[in-house]
DNA sequence: TTTTTCTGGCCTGAACTCAGACCATAGAAG
DNA sequence: CTTCTATGGTCTGAGTTCAGGCCAGAAAAA
């Protein structure tokens, strides 16, 4: 009885215990996280070994990792108190990226994203509106809501979209949740990089985000739901039109 | 501006990179494959150099992990063309280990996992529904559920169970939905590990799974998706009620 | 001003992990 | 029978990562 012949599950639940190197992973996570602006242009980075202890690497390691993120251009560093590296990149115009950059991932992934997408952030939306959020996490969410609206350049649209979605992953108040929203908006930055910006899909978006922002903030878990699915649905189909 | 004044994302969105040495997390990976089923007892686990390429990781860190593994019993290893690691380990009777063993993972982790896997299992069913299945697929499904109402023992029921449940995963062919059924079945397992068994939560809990297998192979996403969620809210309530 | 404290910059020795090769054994193929 | 092949068992040298301490600079606190 060979566990091949038997089960076809192996293969299907044999992962990858770590897929790079520490520092490398480091780099793929920091970047990622200023380009999806939880760290927006002008912030300061926690420390080195604020850092370092979040994602569980030696300071060394993690300074490796900074080295190549500041060679990078995306942060610059300074030395003694009240010091730290402040980022510097700026979210960059699409059009300059449009067929630039060459995506890594297969088109395989990119489905396979965006239909966890539609089952993890509609997920999410549903259990905020289930937790009791306090003022404050009222409040954020709602300016996490006027930033996106608010914002004018596309690619400060961009950030404050990613933003938007963490945040409401965030007040779902689950871990899990949050690690796989994360995951998906990574994801998904990398594929919207790559197409046009379109104005209508844009104040679609936000008359969507709105609603998802009433449904939350009333405890309507059912409608939170259906609302961020048709508003995964609508991106989703807008990506697999462009991208093929 | 400081990161951690402006940004409340910054500690929710930062995790460890890899949380322990890749021998340990082979360790655990590994024996939660065999504890949940994917390789009954009986069965010859995959060649050393083939695990190690799917877990991404070298042989020698790989067959430090199969050492530990056969130190605790769980398999048996032989030499030669045809030899390999064959599963020794039963399903232990749930009754030696109800109060036995101290779940290291806190009542938050608890929750947590099941939060998420409401999110996942039934979105899981539901993409499963959508998409084309040939015949083996379907009987594969079959075979699965068959597999749990067939169980007699409750150690087999349980892991026919997780096997269940990893293969709607599975069918749903999408990655990142395996990799998040799994990773809720390894913690559903330790937290059924700890209650008592009931022959009617048992008999209905097989219900509810051929209404899903049936919804599946019909394609109703949606309906797949409703019964996976009550399925999830019954056994969260049972183990919210047992577990404190 | 002086001292304290928070920050990045640097170093060392130990532990872990890797890639690749080679050996030993047992069954299959001829 | 002999040869081939698939498997686990072992070794080595190089690369990576770690824990922890210490130093240097800059701003806040006294």
């Amino acid at each position: 009885m060979t566990a091949s012949a038997n089960s076809p599950l192996h293969d299907a639940v044999l992962r990858p215990i770590r897929g790079h190197h520490a520092f490398e992973a480091c780099v793929e996570q920091l970047a990622m996280m200023i380009r999806l602006g939880v760290y927006p242009h002008g912030s300061t980075l926690p420390p080195e070994r604020e850092l370092a202890a979040r994602l569980a690497v030696s300071r060394a390691t993690l300074r490796e990792a900074m080295a190549a993120i500041r060679q990078a251009g995306l942060v610059e560093t300074t030395r003694g108190r009240g010091g730290g590296s402040v980022v510097t990149m700026r979210p960059p115009k699409p059009s300059a990226r449009t067929s630039a950059r060459r995506t890594t991932k297969q088109p395989d992934d990119w489905s396979d994203a965006l239909d966890f997408r539609r089952i993890v952030e509609p997920g999410a939306a549903a259990l905020a509106a289930t937790q009791h959020l306090d003022e404050g996490q009222r409040r954020q969410l709602q300016e996490a809501n006027d930033a996106v609206a608010g914002a004018s350049a596309p690619g400060d649209h961009r950030q404050a979209d990613s933003r938007f979605h963490l945040t409401v992953a965030a007040l779902s108040g689950s871990s899990r949740v949050i690690e796989a929203v994360t995951s998906v908006q990574a994801a998904l930055h990398e594929m919207l990089g790559a197409i046009p910006v379109l104005g209508t899909n844009i104040a679609h978006s936000d008359t969507q985000h709105a609603r998802i922002v009433k449904a939350i903030l009333a405890g309507r878990a059912a409608r939170a739901r259906q609302v961020m699915e048709e508003h995964c649905d609508d991106t989703a189909a807008l990506l697999r039109g462009l991208l093929g």
